[in-house]
RNA sequence: GCCCCGCUAGCCUAAUAUGGUAGAGGUGCCGCGCUUAGAACGCGGAGGUUCCGAGUUCGAGUCUCGGGCGGGGUACCA
């Protein structure tokens, strides 16, 4: 990437790349960022937090539009005021540095801090306002350190505990693989055939805050709708009934299953049973079935991950045995295998009724079981009524359905449940889909969990006196499977309770512990406690959290129950971690393929002025594919470092912030990049004009063209402030070009004296509004506006529009007969509805349309709208 | 498969949480000016079944229902 044409030292442009480093020393040295633990002054506080990255290398754009998103946020508040604290650390523990490992022979801790230090540098060179005094990565001893001490709190209090679950297991490596390594149901590495594979893991009982952590969600108004709507259906309430089926004849001493439905008003529809293939039930019939067996076999093979069974084909098993129905016993039914059943989901066992359930329509068709229609929907007639290819699972009228008939679904479910009550093969229950957390992973490159297992004493915590558990640093990735088990001396200790030989927990804990509470720890990150309870209370809860969708369920819902068992566990005094979301959309970029099939890089390819694009180095014509988010893989991304290298770090920062609604996945081109390095010249030209002029005196009164500028500065401060608390940083962008464009008018006009006044006045907010998005520029503006000051925009107040320049002057109303618009009049703002209404009726395109015609009915939105409705 | 979201000029998008004149801004295109602020600059212009189909309403880009396409999540990627 070249370096751009040297910039001559006369010409009046904006050199970013002597301006940039200047005022980032500025802020650095006036330690504008830093912020107390407790602060002693008065303002209110606000926190301000991105979620923080996973070193994985170099920043990607992504990054550069979270880390901006915030800053612009981070700056804004401090110039309304506010203590603002702005943090940044690193989520630094994961599978990518394992992999590094294995395949480069670099010590993870070393591929790490190396990421670390290049990334850095990186945020750095963005100009963002962070208070780095408080960095921290989650793989320092003392970050995870405090975090083991958070575990056995939770240990301790019954919050986390120990028990058998599936893993995907690949039998080559003899390593546990995680969901994205199994593909097409084959380890990545190895290629062998995966197979679920049951260990003893560590749980955090997340399922007893279900009820808490679904509630709350309605408390959360500043999170997106669509996140709480996410969450909700995620921990998955609802109400049904646990019942029984007996089995006709016992099968290894079992002589019931127990399924979990909410639909008990479709019992009488039931045309089997279905098990889960981890069922005791399915196993037992396995243990003497070889073609059970062989089934439960295949279903192992599909792994763990919910989007691979679900999307299978469904496919069943008939163990032969049958269950009898518990409202009529006369009847019985078939006990299948699926493979779209669910262990860890209700009962692990449902009954299937193919009318009003899809997935057992289906089921029934492949495999010729009947098809009982039991619920008639409302406008269904009960004579012909039949369930086609597609299942029925509204509400309607029971048919079919013995003592229910003829009860609204409602209704029967409630009949339903109280004779199963009354039989004693069933009651009322109360489900979640939320399941508890599994946090154990059988990996070297995470926090170990500081647990130690005696023969004698079973599981014992490490002593906090033993604190941290380190992970030991020689370690051998060359071995299959975790390196903490087969380190020769690591895991081997004296048990804490009765001193006799006993081993570590050679598990470690899910990533997402991690970033369940660096936002807590940030707050005091140098406390010899995980958290500083005082300074946790002060800045607690984070104002607003920014990130992506992609995190929506998972990251912040472990937070949000992290936070609540750290509640219960004395470390905090909150709830809720994130009282403000804001979840960015993606970056995308144009994909090139060459006729061969390679993708190219966006530097690699020179797009022609007819559209079309070429190789630079051998004029090949390539392909523009799909703009899709950037990745790797297609070689679409866009190197930030790059970017900023070549238009400077205020350019990335506008762009990303001009085109698209932040929400909202944005794409990357290079006419944007340029188009935003040429509005910094355009408002640094605007400036120096400007400052080229000495300052004029404020007139007693303004020309018409000056009160126009005044009129703009002022309704552009306010719609920027509304635009910046509403997150709508485009339209802010947008409102700044209008008013560059009205001084760029100004300085072609006649000039005057209140003209220069107010073209100063202008320049001046604009280098305000503009200081959240391009701090640097700003900061080099004001120098040159102010060269004596010695203020920097950093620690300068926001402006404050003035309401009289704000108010407009006329409002335009459109007029509609019929809904249709007819023309327009112009009336003053708060004018008599009257007056309105006969000025609209006298509007002669309007009064031609009116013409002859009775009007029934008139419709008046002050300062907007007239419609006249007519008689036909 | 299931859950959630998005779709407006060639392209990105605006249109007050609450329905009221479809266009603020950028980019691209066309034209004019200037001839050096050069990766030019300044000014002007054209450009539309608001993804499709129904419904509610005096009035729908906005609300409801159905469909299409694209995206996120799916519990061990982070």
């Amino acid at each position: 990437m070249s370096d751009g044409p040297p910039i001559a030292a006369d010409a009046p442009r904006y050199n970013f790349r002597e301006a940039e480093p200047k005022w980032q020393r500025a802020w650095e040295e006036r330690g504008c960022f830093h912020v107390a633990d407790l602060p002693s002054g008065q303002p209110p506080k606000y926190y301000v937090l991105e979620m923080f990255p996973y070193p994985s290398g170099k920043i990607h754009m992504g990054h550069v539009r979270n880390y901006t998103l915030g800053d612009v946020v981070a700056r804004y508040k401090r110039m309304r005021g506010f203590e603002v604290l702005h943090p940044m650390g690193w989520d630094a523990f994961g599978l990518p540095a394992e992999n590094a490992a294995r395949e480069r022979e670099i010590h993870p801790a070393q591929w790490t801090w190396e990421n670390i230090t290049t990334m850095r540098a990186e945020l750095q060179r963005m100009g963002l306002s962070l208070d780095w005094s408080r960095e921290f990565a989650t793989c320092d001893p003392d970050y995870y350190g405090h975090q083991q001490k958070l575990f056995l709190d939770m240990l301790a209090a019954g919050l986390a505990e120990r028990r058998e679950s599936w893993v995907n297991w690949d039998p080559v490596d003899g390593t546990v693989l995680a969901n994205e390594q199994v593909i097409d149901g084959r380890g990545w590495r190895s290629g062998a055939l995966v197979e679920k594979k049951q260990l003893a893991q560590w749980f955090l009982r997340i399922t007893a805050y279900a009820p808490e952590l679904l509630a709350a969600l309605d408390q959360l108004d500043r999170w997106p709708e669509r996140v709480r709507i996410m969450q909700a259906k995620w921990i998955g309430r609802s109400e049904g009934a646990r019942l029984r089926f007996a089995l006709t004849r016992p099968e290894a001493a079992i002589r019931e299953v127990e399924v979990y439905t909410t639909r008990p008003d479709t019992l009488f529809g039931m045309s089997f049973l279905a098990l889960a293939p981890e069922h005791p039930l399915a196993l037992a019939v396995a243990a003497h079935d070889a073609g059970a067996a062989s089934f439960v076999d295949e279903c192992r093979r599909m792994g763990t991950s919910e989007a691979v069974i679900e999307a299978a084909e469904k496919k069943g098993y008939d163990t032969g045995l049958r269950v009898a129905h518990p409202f009529t016993a006369e009847k019985s039914f078939p006990v299948w295998i699926a493979n779209f059943v669910l262990m860890e989901y209700g009962a692990g066992a449902i009954f299937g009724c193919p009318g009003s359930d899809q997935r057992d329509l289906d089921f029934a068709r492949k495999y010729g079981l009947p098809v009982i229609p039991v619920v008639l929907p409302p406008s269904a007639d009960p004579n012909t009524y039949e369930v086609g290819d597609e299942a029925y699972d509204g509400p309607g009228t029971m048919i079919n359905s013995g003592f229910l008939n003829g009860l609204d679904s409602e209704r029967a479910k409630e009949a339903a449940i109280a004779e199963l009550e009354r039989l004693g093969a069933g009651s009322r229950e109360v489900n979640w889909r939320l399941r508890d957390w599994g946090v154990s992973r059988q990996r070297y490159w995470g926090c170990p969990i500081p647990v130690i297992h005696c023969p004698t004493c079973g599981i014992v915590s490490v002593p906090e006196a033993d604190l941290p558990v380190q992970l030991p640093e020689d370690v051998d990735f060359r071995p299959p499977g975790n390196p903490l088990d087969h380190h020769p001396t690591w895991k081997h200790v004296s048990c804490p309770r009765c001193g006799g030989a006993a081993q570590r927990e050679t598990d470690t804990f899910d990533t997402f512990v991690d970033s369940s509470w660096y936002f807590a720890r940030f707050c005091s990150p140098h406390s010899v406690v995980p958290v500083g309870r005082r300074a946790a209370d002060f800045w607690l809860p984070v104002d607003q959290y920014i990130g992506g969708i992609e995190h929506a369920i998972l990251h912040l819902l472990y937070a949000r129950f992290f936070t609540r068992a750290m509640k219960a566990t004395g470390h905090l005094s909150i709830e809720e971690p994130f009282a403000g979301l804001f979840t960015q959309g993606m970056v995308t970029h144009e994909s090139y393929r060459t006729a061969a099939g390679h993708w190219l890089y966006p530097e690699e390819v020179e797009k022609l002025a007819d559209g079309k694009a070429i190789r630079r180095d051998t004029g090949e014509e390539v392909a523009i594919g799909r703009v899709e988010a950037m990745s790797k893989s297609k070689r679409n991304t866009v190197d930030p470092e790059a970017i900023i290298s070549r238009y400077g770090a205020d350019t990335a920062r506008w762009f990303i912030l001009s085109d698209n609604p932040p929400e909202r996945d944005m794409e990357w081109t290079e006419a944007g990049v340029a188009g935003a390095f040429r509005f910094t010249q355009r408002l640094f030209r605007l400036a120096e004009n400007i400052a080229a002029s000495p300052k004029a005196e404020r007139p007693p009164q303004f020309s018409k063209t000056a009160h126009a500028l005044r009129q703009s500065t002022h309704r552009t401060i306010e719609a920027v402030t509304v635009a910046l608390e509403s997150f709508a940083f485009n339209v802010a962008v947008a409102r700044i070009h209008e008013l560059a464009n009205a001084l760029g008018e100004a300085e072609r006009s006649e000039p005057d004296p209140g003209l220069a006044w107010a073209r100063r006045e202008a320049i001046e907010a604009v280098t305000r509004l503009i200081a959240p998005m391009m701090p640097h520029l700003a900061e080099e503006i004001n120098t040159r506006l102010n060269p004596a000051s010695g203020m920097l925009v950093a620690e300068m107040p926001w402006p404050e529009a003035d309401p009289d320049l704000v108010a407009a002057d006329t409002v335009t109303i459109a007029i509609q007969v019929m809904g249709k618009l007819r023309g327009t009049i112009t009336a003053a703002p708060g004018a008599d509805p009257n007056s309105v209404i006969s000025a609209a009726m006298a509007e002669p395109n309007v009064a031609r349309a009116l013409a002859g015609k009775r009007i029934v009915k008139q419709i008046h939105v002050p300062g907007r709208i007239v419609n006249f409705v007519v008689a036909r």
